[in-house]
DNA sequence: CAAGAGCGGATTGTTGACAATCGACGACGG
DNA sequence: CCGTCGTCGATTGTCAACAATCCGCTCTTG
């Protein structure tokens, strides 16, 4: 089985976690030709894939002159930013907490798990991905995931200013482990609140 | 002068005006070849203009099967929509106040006395391309428009909502002008109120 | 008659070549 | 010596042809 259907989509997973994990730095820029050279396809995949990552806010593209990874966000971006996801997820949880589906807590489970296990590995980007997942996943599971397009933005500009630090991926697992401990509780006030001061 | 350097941009905001006008209909399909030929351009920046609608949230787009124009959000979506699309305006609003620039009243005024003019024309698209830019003048003039990318895909979905009815965009007009008299009167408490109750 | 495999047309995905545009460098003139 | 203009190389923008994939239809078969 393929995990992804077409070009684009592989080659744009694979740019978003290297830049969202830090190992490409901000203000870095991009050749259609040298990219394509390197993922060993047309340039035509690698234009969807720049397009996709600037509108996900990680690439700032001009018009005839090229793209860059975006620089961090400002300290008002962030506030903002910060606002932003809470409202997001925490309407995710609460819409959760009206009809406990067990099938959630099975996925974050699951999802805490690998997590716990990439921790103690070497592949930095698994982990990030794995930490956006958890979060991911309790999104998905409101309204048929319709919130999910604008959530991603959203926690990409986060996790790209987070996750240059190692430190805070191994404390985010344990707090993701709290919140989770809290649903399964059936505890809304502790999980909703957890959940909000885990993002910040 | 050229208002847009390439053709992928020109394309893309023709359509996002037909969608968002409600000139195009939630599930109409939208096949390449066919807008390549209408806009008598390849189907190059046909593709790229479906992306980046896709990623604004107009369109629906299925790998290997077609794009097509998305369904109206859900009642539950609407509501968050609302909740991220005041947060960020207000937000815009507040720092405003911190330092009155009167460049954004100049702007704002010029945008009203189009806005006014427009609502007694035919050209509806524009109508709704005002109404929308009134905003958007505001969320650009803080923290030098980091939050229009965030704010876009926000305010796109809610005018896909509302702007199928003409009288909804009448009555928004005298809305921004009280928004804007109070904004004049530095009445900020006024200002940011009569905001939050005109995005609903 | 129903279910499923296989064919055919239509549509998207991919590619390499060609055109347009921009930034840097150097020559020229003040 | 400094500023300006023009040329050149590099890079993005556009295009049309080719390949891969999917949907609907038909034909077979139990």
């Amino acid at each position: 089985m393929k995990l992804f259907s077409n070009l684009q989509e592989q080659v744009s997973a694979n740019l978003r976690m290297r830049i969202v994990s830090g190992q490409i730095a901000p203000g870095t820029e991009f050749r259609e030709h040298e990219l394509a050279e390197e993922f060993g396809v047309s340039r035509g995949p690698i234009r969807d894939t720049l397009l996709t990552l600037t509108k996900e806010g990680l690439l700032h593209a001009r018009p005839n002159i090229g793209v860059r990874v975006a620089e961090l966000a400002s300290p008002f971006k962030r506030k903002v930013i910060v606002r932003l996801r809470r409202e997001i997820e925490n309407t995710a949880l609460t819409t959760w907490f009206e009809h406990p589906d067990p099938v959630l807590l099975e996925r974050l489970d699951t999802n805490l798990a690998a997590y716990k296990v990439a921790c103690g590995g070497t592949d930095f980007p698994r982990v990030v991905e794995l930490d956006m997942m958890f979060h991911r996943t309790l999104v998905e599971s409101a309204d048929g995931g319709s919130l999910v397009a604008l959530w991603l933005p959203v926690i990409l500009q986060m996790l790209v200013m987070y996750s240059r630090h190692r430190n805070n991926l191994m404390i985010s697992h344990d707090e993701h482990a709290a919140i989770f401990a809290a649903m399964q509780d059936k505890d809304h006030e502790k999980a909703s609140s957890l959940l909000v001061r885990h993002i910040a």
